[in-house]
DNA sequence: CTGTTAGCGCTTTCAG
DNA sequence: CTGAAAGCGCTAACAG
């Protein structure tokens, strides 16, 4: 063992140790290179006696970049971005990879840095995960990353965000938004319900909430239902922000016969709020929620959702990302939309008188 | 901006651009030595063309190790060690390094090549977190590790298991098992329960089910209460695996009237399982949990369990591990152990009626 | 203030 | 089969 406190061995050391040159102990290493049975003995020997490892940094700067593929979220603590972390974890090991996973606060700015951190690393691959503000701005610093990435011989790939247009160089997966929140509510509509609230429009204009309030609008003007927009209500994808928001929304009177909530964990607030108010789900108001993550199954009632396929959502990241480099994936195929479908539990019921007025 | 696909451009690249040397290219980039401002601004005009980043792999060849913190964990799914990680992000990000997540799904030769690659990556601190079958075999394996890492200046740090020995060159952080189930279990014998079962001890002998399980005993023990290992069922940590092992238990017929499940993932399989056999919670059959995560808060009844201090213990490991080496931290107190404390919620009652006889 | 010069630890031709 | 030598991209003395 080497003493405590130490430099780390180096190649040099082992094979001084071994009494062979360092190309050997690197062809021992490698193990790509016909050597003397005898001589790999004595510098494996070398080896374990040293407690050498190789340095990972020394080694990049040869080859071309380090085996690795980051992954940037918001909170690894939200239950349907960790599974795409999964999912990309799970991915990335199959073929060999590292997964780097850094987190950004939801703050644009910490996004930008923590990508160019990755570009320094050399990753193979940098995934972003989570819903945008689709400005101008936005879109600008995305694509001159996307270029940036790409000159380095590194892939950017948006998860869940919309692509950045025609000549830009990343890849894409999303998964439908609109047309789960389109299943969810025709569902409500068909049972009767005519005011439906939408917990959860981002104030900003996340591209995550504005799909899936999208598939709202299409539903209620499909069923010749009018829009009415003060039933749409701003929330963050928060469980406190969503029992807050529709506390008030309570106190005010309810003119609603049920809720679309924006994600399961809006939902989950939404169902604490209402039961907080006296509301039985889904008797008194039905209830939905988006991204059918484990906790939903334990509310109670168990939710009506959308199940989205995030596991599914990291792998295709990374395999279309990987898989182009190494000529398995094409460069067409780089923008995938996975699909969404609803599961029907029990926080959903036929209307069952018509709507009470306010009050 | 530079050619798709090509090479990323090179200190030597910008510096030919610019009409200077590779050393003031770097110390316009490092910003520790006088630079002539009309020159700088020809060499940070050159980078900007080129969008030339660092080569992190050539500067850490050079200095010491990459600021990185490299956390291990089972699963990033899990919503305590999730915490955990958060915590760890938060620290490491407080500090300017970045943080290398990476997954084991619970296979310690996995948890081994993981922790070897970190190494060899120049993690400044490589933290596990999660319980561990502590046998011969692991304590040697991990106190070679821990030398090892020590050696090449690093810090190994173990989160929610047990010291490895005196002379062993590592920081543990843990949290206080035994104590959290000895209270809620306390309780439960106070409300005038006897018949316990003790839901979720590893057949392995994971440390955090044992130290759980010593709780319990523990306290059984305190009350005069006799032990009945019949009532200790094992059952993984998984919310299915609870409910499949006390589901064949209800079957078997039930012979106790409170459920002391080893995590809140556990308890609520237990709950659903019980809910499934016409039992209520906590007129029938009282539970409670351990974590205390947010999805506890979901759970109808709200379950009484225990909090840990999980964000907590990711950051007191960066502190301690990082603050070592940076001298504000003592070698002394490199030993932490966090306290837990029970939280009453609603899934408990007194008992109401004498134990049940089996059927 | 700026340029030249050694390497950091490793892989990989190219000669033995 | 093995060794010597040339860098990968960068930084840090040391000279101008």
């Amino acid at each position: 063992m080497t003493p405590a406190g130490g430099a780390p061995a180096t190649l040099r050391d082992v094979a001084e140790r071994a009494g062979v040159s360092m190309a050997t102990v690197s062809r021992v290493l490698a193990d790509n290179y016909p050597v003397a049975q005898r001589t790999r003995q004595r510098v494996l020997r070398a080896i374990k006696d040293l407690d050498y490892v190789a340095n990972t940094h020394a080694r990049a700067l040869r080859g071309r970049g380090t085996p690795t593929v980051a992954f940037v979220l918001n909170d690894v603590r939200g239950a349907s971005f960790a599974s795409v972390a999964h999912g990309v974890e799970e991915e990335a090991a199959r073929r060999g990879r590292i997964c780097l996973i850094c987190t950004t606060q939801g703050d644009p700015e910490r996004e930008l840095s923590v990508v160019r951190t990755m570009r320094e690393q050399g990753a193979g691959a940098v995934i972003l995960i989570g819903g945008v503000v689709d400005d101008a701005a936005y879109r600008s610093q995305m694509t001159a990353i996307a270029h940036s990435l790409d000159a380095s011989g590194s892939r950017l790939v948006l998860c869940g965000r919309p692509p950045l247009g025609e000549g830009v160089p990343a890849t894409v997966v999303e998964y439908d938004n609109e047309g789960g929140a389109y299943a969810v509510v025709s569902r409500l509509l068909v049972q009767g319900h005519r005011r439906i609230l939408f917990l959860g429009a981002a104030a900003n204009g996340s591209t995550t909430a504005a799909g899936r309030l999208a598939g709202y609008r299409r539903a209620l003007a499909d069923h010749g239902v009018p829009a009415d927009d003060s039933l749409v209500t701003a929330a963050e994808f928060s469980r406190v922000d969503a029992y807050d928001k529709l506390s008030a929304r309570l106190r005010a009177g309810r003119d609603f016969t049920a809720v679309c909530a924006v994600t399961d964990t809006v939902a989950a607030g939404a169902l604490a709020a209402l039961g907080d108010h006296g509301l039985r789900v889904p008797e008194d108001v039905s209830l939905t929620g988006y991204d059918d993550v484990d906790p939903a199954t334990d509310l109670r009632p168990q939710l009506t959702t959308v199940h989205v396929p995030y596991e599914e959502v990291g792998r295709t990241a990374v395999r279309l990302a990987l898989g182009l480099r190494e000529g398995e994936v094409s460069a067409a195929a780089q923008h995938a939309v996975l699909g969404t479908h609803m599961v029907i539990r029990d926080s959903t019921a036929p209307l069952a008188r018509p709507a009470p007025s306010a009050g």
